[in-house]
RNA sequence: GGACACCGGGUUAC
DNA sequence: GTAACCCGGTGTCC
């Protein structure tokens, strides 16, 4: 619990899976608004996807169920590097670049910029903070998320999405 | 599959690889027989070079175990548009510029002038034809060389060269 | 400005 | 082991 949550009007736990890499993909998104502590679940699937995609979904789906009448404090609580390092360092640089992963003139591209811009426009909307919390350490929420991430597949591959 | 490949009698397969950069590398070659489907593979490292004098190592080696006895329809086939750009357009100009990279006599000379002029005179001495195939791409002899160009940089750390 | 390689490091998912 | 992703670099040429 760093100070950055004790503002937050919003908590936002978002966690993707993917069960193959690529693969059938499921995302999932804890919002919890922190006064009255109501909270609402989301989660999705894709039927071929990759856990990157999967994460930065859960992350957009996430921001997307918040109401957008005003800004809001939102922390976003992610184990995705992926996801907190993109949104807190490495997109200044992309944007300055062109979506390129370097100054070179002919350096890669980006990957997933679709997704990449979408989330970028969300968090601009909002008054963010981030927090990485590490995979599979007991984080209530976080463990919460990958179950509903993982079954999210599983109604895929049953047909009940 | 080009033209080009159906009349060659020798599949000349090369990579080359350099831990470092520069730094400790390797090199390999895979000659195929295309009547026989006979197949050499031979391999090497040094200690301190770099990426692009491995791929030039791995071309002059692979036409060194060529038998010289009489002229070969050899296709060279490398990933490294170093060798295969270097020996189909640039040398000519070189070798015009007495290996300058250009007209002006004070233009910068070329580098790897010692495999340059080696590799070209193997080259000289049978019927080429060259292609140029994409790293890591799936093409199986490719990433067989690539393999056996990153064993030998291990053989050598390990002393076993 | 363009191109092809060659690495070093990190995270995740199978 | 392989795949999806990111950061930082050099070797070389046009």
């Amino acid at each position: 619990m760093g100070k950055s949550n004790l503002a937050a009007e919003i908590l936002l736990f978002t966690d993707g899976a993917c069960s193959g890499n690529p693969g059938p993909g499921g995302w999932a998104a804890i919002l919890r608004h922190v006064e009255s502590d109501k909270e609402k679940k989301i989660s999705g699937s894709e039927a071929r996807t990759t856990n990157n995609r999967m994460e930065l979904m859960a992350a957009i789906e996430g921001l997307r169920a918040i109401n957008a009448d005003r800004r809001h404090r939102v922390c976003l609580i992610s184990d995705s590097q992926y996801v907190i390092f993109g949104l807190t360092q490495w997109i200044k640089g992309w944007i300055a670049n062109d979506w390129r992963r370097g100054k070179k003139s002919n350096a890669p591209p980006v990957l997933n910029v679709d997704l990449w811009k979408t989330l970028y426009e969300l968090s601009q909307q909002h008054d963010m903070t981030y927090e990485h919390v590490r995979g599979h350490s007991g984080h209530l929420e976080n463990e919460e998320c990958d179950r509903m991430a993982v079954a999210a597949i599983k109604d895929l591959k049953r047909g009940n999405d």
